[in-house]
RNA sequence: GGGGGUGUAGCUCAGUUGGUUAGAGCGAUCGCCUGUCACGCGAUAGGUCGAGGGUUCGAGUCCCUUCACUCCCGCCA
């Protein structure tokens, strides 16, 4: 028998009446009636009432304990009177009367209460994680990444993915975000780098002939952090597939996320696999991003045109189309009650976000024709109204909100007001999962600031061009075997159909400006593996944090984080990170120097 | 690197236009209480008002600097 217990402290129930139970927990509350004491007694699996009666020695002792102390009691199983029962309780029926106690581990003053749920200033949740984590929610949050990842594991292994670890000590890579590095003690001067992902592992891992590839990935990037983004690590499901196209990833993909979300749904609908598929291009058109958020029941359309045509007398737009700049609509159902303050609240905020305002018209049904009103609904003839109508899909009562600007700032203020606008009039279903896949991305991008083409994305993705046509077209209107998987709003997932051939590698390469001598010695261990017979191939990395804040409801990635970082990068708990000894930078051939 | 928010008792928070000795609830300690499950009642202790500087007869309150936590922009192939 466990010298602990006989039973955890959510399991006991009237059958096992009169049974004498040895039970270890933690004193979750102690309820103090002077000749009759109640104490909750917790542990990992729930709460059992224990009482224990004045003139007894365990009285006295557990009279003055205090809460979150770790106590062993034996006693006898009792049922509880009918006005007694608490229904809250899975052990609710029963109670267990204590004869036998020891203190197992005393807990001084909580700097913060375990019982309840109030809300904390994050430092000393984080300087005190253990305790936080004790507390209900943040316990069944962790259980619950816990219960995703091993959902994952075992679905991966049933589709004949194979589990493999790759170095956390590697070398660092010339794209993408900021290394963490680690100097090597053997090495004097040189560093590793921590992986930010296992890409080009996982791609010779193709190369060696494994066909599938899965690994819990944690992937480090020295970025700063955000609610959604924590700055050091994260997890990734790190999956490849040799001999697939794109179709043959989605198909293995879907089904495993649509189990997955339903397994864990706690009653939301899933989008239905296959899931939407949109590209990148029809994404910015119509949602205003490359994340949407398919809750959200508007779509976003240009009317360049109807601005620019004489139906349209608004010469502020007129102007700055000329100067290449675009129109975007946004409508809005069903908005003509709302008060002024709300059209002027979301030109102010469209301003504090970069563009010149947010226009509006709202439409009105007079006798048998239309009419635009608001500030500058004279500007617009009949015929332009109808078009609008028509194109933006309104009607008497509705609104239609103009944005002009340059493509990349008309596009992604159109986005955020679909979604702001979204969140004010409360038209997000939240009690759906919404998947798309977005594909088709731009291989590279122009780089504004360093004045030169860019990879958007993955360099080492499949351009859907062929050799022979690669220099024939601007190289920005090239696109990727590029995708990712998003839902509601959340870019959960990248992946790509990976270029297996060496010779089109230097030329995707060479865009931005590599040599092929450049590439053969920054990507030379890539570059080698795709010399001597690679296989086609291609996956995807979806980010673990992400889905298991989607499936816990969290807007907080340290929510469902057992021991993250501050946003500064510091654990609190542990204190890192810390100064090096002289001894250890000594031995590392490392000098700090003094700021 | 930049912008915003917060910081008052162990915890959650109040604190008026700058004005006497900075308050409440929870928690803690002590006492009372035999059926509670947010038990109840009474008393007591508990404060560098994040830190430093300034303005003022007088600063929790105004100004400057700074620190911590946080949200956002940049960044995140």
């Amino acid at each position: 028998m466990n010298k602990y217990r006989s039973h955890n402290c959510s399991e006991l129930r009237l059958k096992d009446e009169n049974n004498t139970v040895k039970l270890s927990g933690w004193v979750h509350r102690k309820r103090d009636h002077g000749n009759l004491l109640f104490i909750d007694l917790r542990d990992h699996y729930g709460l059992t009432q224990c009482v224990v009666q004045s003139g007894t020695e365990h009285f006295k002792i557990l009279e003055k304990l205090k809460p979150e102390s770790v106590i062993l009691i034996i006693g006898k199983v009792l049922k509880r009177s009918k006005e007694t029962i608490n229904r809250n309780l899975s052990t609710g029926e029963i109670e267990i009367h204590i004869n036998d106690l020891e203190i197992l581990s005393e807990s001084k003053e909580l700097p913060l209460p375990v019982f309840g749920e109030p809300e904390y200033p994050e430092d000393i949740r984080l300087k005190y994680r253990f305790l936080d984590l004790r507390r209900e929610k943040m316990h069944q949050n962790i259980s619950l990444r816990s219960k995703v990842i091993s959902f994952i594991r075992n679905k991966m292994i049933e589709l004949g993915f194979m589990e493999f670890q790759t170095p956390i000590l590697t070398a660092s890579s010339p794209e993408g975000a900021r290394d963490f590095l680690v100097p090597s003690r053997l090495n004097p001067g040189k560093f590793f780098a921590l992986p930010q992902a296992p890409q080009q592992f996982k791609q010779m891992i193709m190369v060696a002939g494994f066909d599938k590839y899965f690994q819990i990935a944690p992937c480090f990037r020295d970025e700063d952090g955000r609610a959604d983004r924590s700055p050091g690590e994260h997890y990734q499901l790190d999956l490849e597939m040799s001999f697939v196209e794109q179709d043959d990833v989605f198909s293995t993909v879907e089904p495993i996320f649509f189990d997955l979300f339903t397994k864990f749904n706690k009653g939301k609908k899933i989008s239905k696999a296959p899931f939407k598929r949109i590209t990148f291009k029809e994404s910015m058109l119509k949602y205003g991003s490359d994340k949407p958020d398919l809750r959200i029941p508007i779509q976003i359309s240009d009317v360049t045109d109807i601005f620019k045509s004489s139906e349209v007398k608004l010469e502020i737009f007129k102007k700055q189309i000329k100067k290449n700049s675009i129109v975007r609509a946004i409508p809005v159902k069903n908005v003509k009650d709302k008060s002024r303050s709300f059209f002027d609240n979301l030109n102010e905020w469209a301003k504090s976000e970069g563009a010149d305002g947010l226009a509006y018209i709202s439409l009105v049904k007079s006798k048998e024709s239309f009419k635009a009103l608001g500030p500058i609904g004279k500007y617009f003839s009949e015929k332009a109204l109808n078009e609008l109508m028509k194109k933006c899909n309104i009607t008497d009562g509705d609104s239609l909100f103009f944005i002009c600007d340059k493509q990349k700032i008309a596009e992604k203020i159109s986005g955020l007001s679909r979604e702001k606008i979204a969140r004010e009039l409360k038209l997000i279903d939240e009690n759906v999962f919404e998947f798309c896949w977005i594909t088709d991305f731009p291989l590279y991008r122009y780089d504004e600031d360093l004045k030169k083409i860019d990879f958007s994305h993955n360099p080492f993705s499949m351009p859907n061009i062929k050799y022979e046509d690669f220099d024939k077209v601007d190289p920005l209107n090239i696109l990727a075997k590029q995708y990712d998987l998003v839902c509601n709003g959340v870019e959960i997932s990248s992946g790509a159909i990976r270029n297996h051939i060496p010779k089109l590698m230097y030329k995707v390469f060479s865009k931005v400006g590599y040599s092929k001598k450049n590439v053969d010695k920054k990507f030379s261990g890539m570059i080698k593996a795709l010399s001597y017979g690679a296989p086609p191939h291609g996956g995807m990395a979806p980010g673990i944090d992400r889905i298991v804040m989607l499936l816990a409801n969290e807007e907080n990635i340290r929510e469902i984080t057992l021991f993250p970082l501050t946003q500064n990068a510091q654990d609190l708990l542990m204190g890192a990170p810390l100064d090096a000894s002289d001894e250890q930078l000594k031995d590392l051939n490392l000098k700090i120097l003094k700021k």
